[in-house]
Formats: C-alpha cells, sequence, structure tokens
DNA sequence: ATAAACTTTCATTTTTTATTGAAAGTTTGA
DNA sequence: TCAAACTTTCAATAAAAAATGAAAGTTTAT
C-alpha cells in the first residue's frame, strides 16, 4: 500500500473510532491527520486535506487544544497558525484519560454522593430504600476504583507503565 | 431526599453520562431504571415511567440484551414479556468492556495491521514512510496493551480485581 | 492610521441520529 | 382455527448535532 492511501485509511479509521467514543468524527479525523503529518499544518492545510469549512477546522482545532493533544505552532515572520500533533501516544492517552475522567467520571460522582442518602417515606418500604442505597454504593466503589486507577495511570511515567504494567497484564504461564 | 426523586436524578445522570460514551441517552436511560428497579418490568412499565413509546422501548431493551446487561424474564400465566438488569456492576463493567472490545478495538486493530506496509514510492521520501510507520507501530502497541489488559479484566474474577488490583491502584505512601 | 492577512463567531443549513406510531407479525389459549 | 394479547418492524417525523460561509474581529507591517 502507498503511504497516501495508507494515510487515508487511517483518517477514516480514527474518525469511526472517534464517533464510538463519544468524540466527533470531524475533530478525530482533524487529530489523525496532524498524528500522521510530519510537520505542522495550516487551518488551509486541513481544509484542503478533509474538504471541511474553515469554519469546522477552527472549531475542532480549538477542542483539541483545549484537550491538550494538539498544539499551535507560530513561525517566525509567517502571520498564520500552524498545527501540530502530539505524537508520543503515551501522552495522548494520558491527555485524553484526564480530560474524560474531568469532564465525565466527576459529575457522575458528584450526582451519586447527592443521591446517596434517601429519607424514609410513607410511600416506600425500607427493603426498597436499601435495595436503592446497596446499588448507588457499589457504583459509587467502582466509580472510585476507576478514577483510582485513571489518576494512577496519569501520573505514571512511561517506563513503569510499558514494563511494569505489561508483564502484569500479560497472563501468565 | 425521597427515593423518587433520587432514581429519577439517577435515571437522569445515566443518561447524560451514556451520551459522553456513544451510547444514546435513551438506552442509558432504561439501562439506568432497570437498574434501580428491584423487580422486573414490562415494556409498558418502561414507556410509562421513560415517557417513550413501544417501538423506542423494544429497541433498546432488545439493545441492552445484546450487551448482556439485561436479561428477558417469563411469568408462569403471564403473556408479556418482563426485562430485568444485571445487578452486579461487576459484571455489568465486565460485559460492556467486552461488548466494545469486539466492536471497537478490534476495527481498529485490523486496520492498523493493514496500513503498517507503506510500500515506497516516487512521490515519498523515505524518512516520510519510516515516520509513519512509526507512528502506526506505537498505537498498535499501545491498542495491544489496552487490548491485553481488557481481556485480563473480563477473565478477572471479582476477589482478584478488587484485592490485587485496588491495592496496585492505590498511591503509594 | 490603514490595509492586508489571518482568525473567530454565529445564524443558517445540512446531515445524522433517534423517535414515533401504525401496521404486520407472532404466540397462546380456548 | 380464531381472536386476543403481545412483540417487532419500518416508513415517516422530529430532534439533535455538525458543518457552512459570510461577516466581524484581530494582529501586524508599513
Amino acid at each position: 500500500m502507498q503511504l497516501d492511501e495508507a494515510k487515508r485509511r487511517f483518517i477514516e479509521g480514527w474518525g469511526t473510532l472517534g464517533s464510538a467514543w463519544g468524540v466527533s468524527r470531524t475533530m478525530a479525523q482533524v487529530h489523525a491527520l496532524l498524528l500522521v503529518s510530519p510537520g505542522a499544518l495550516s487551518t488551509e492545510d486541513i481544509m484542503d486535506q478533509l474538504q471541511i469549512s474553515r469554519g469546522n477546522v477552527n472549531l475542532n482545532v480549538r477542542a483539541l487544544m483545549d484537550w491538550g493533544i494538539v498544539r499551535k505552532e507560530l513561525r517566525p515572520g509567517e502571520r498564520r497558525e500552524f498545527f501540530s500533533g502530539e505524537k508520543d501516544i503515551h501522552k495522548v492517552a494520558t491527555l485524553i484519560l484526564q480530560e474524560r475522567r474531568k469532564r465525565e467520571l466527576q459529575p457522575i460522582m458528584r450526582v451519586l454522593g447527592e443521591i446517596s442518602q434517601v429519607e424514609p417515606s410513607a410511600t416506600t418500604t425500607p427493603e426498597e430504600a436499601a435495595a436503592f442505597s446497596h446499588m448507588i454504593g457499589s457504583i459509587q466503589n467502582f466509580a472510585g476504583f476507576a478514577d483510582r486507577a485513571a489518576s494512577t495511570l496519569i501520573k505514571a511515567d512511561e517506563n513503569w507503565f510499558l514494563s511494569t504494567f505489561m508483564k502484569l497484564m500479560r497472563p501468565g504461564p
């Protein structure tokens, strides 16, 4: 397969994966394009390559910068801005994990905390209330586990991540 | 807070979380409703409680059964079907992990495998090809790690999961 | 201060995804 | 076999999300 064809397929596949994870297809495609482009790209480069409008590029590039996985690059003597993707996949994964933890795990944990204390009432048997509290409690436990796991991964450096963790994970003899 | 209000808030929160993870809001809400309902519910029960149509309930309940986190229950002497949610959160997490691994991780790994061999060509420098291959290779490594981690979690029993893994994950002194 | 070269915003349009509801299909009991 | 009681399907509709593009806003060089 030729390089251009391979890049095209990667961008398409990454876009599809993104939609399954609650990221817009275009945002994932812009990210993929920046991942496989050795240098930084201008807004126009991205418009041309993905065939999307200027506003759309601007929106998605800024979202990617919010996530911390794309950086703005300024070149001396050039007025326009260039964008480059973080190429270290471990960093990319870490930054995405961090962002999702903040945006999704924390809000649901807040809700769980708020609803975990149910008052007795005339229309509710103690058994119903207990079953509910038990369910919420086990979701909180699980979410707490996921949160600790995520924090640890975020803090872990790459060597620990690759050596210790992968050995642990590989099914033993 | 009273039980009904707490359930309502849980269903709403779970629905919001679902949309961030590529699951439709309604599917997540049906799941949440079944999680916090002690007994099994009929199609009509779900229609009433979530104010959605019969076809919509049918569609989402069948999707949840595909994921393995909702079961059909038949009662002797009753013609209609009842549905109940898997209450063990560890099992729910495991089943979801398994399903997403199958639906999302495996397709992208297939694409990565297909594009990892780029041919030399007139319009491509060896450096460009090498940079691309390196990027794809590190994504493959990472995806392989994620896949092994997911398989291990899926196979692990709850005790291992809770004791060994949580100890490992808790930030040490 | 001005104009050129860009970036950003946002009301509108397009596309995609989810929902409805009525009709068709299925199962069960008499 | 019929009809009642359900479930499933699917074409039409509605709702939500994403994309456009033109106008407004910035920055920089002269």
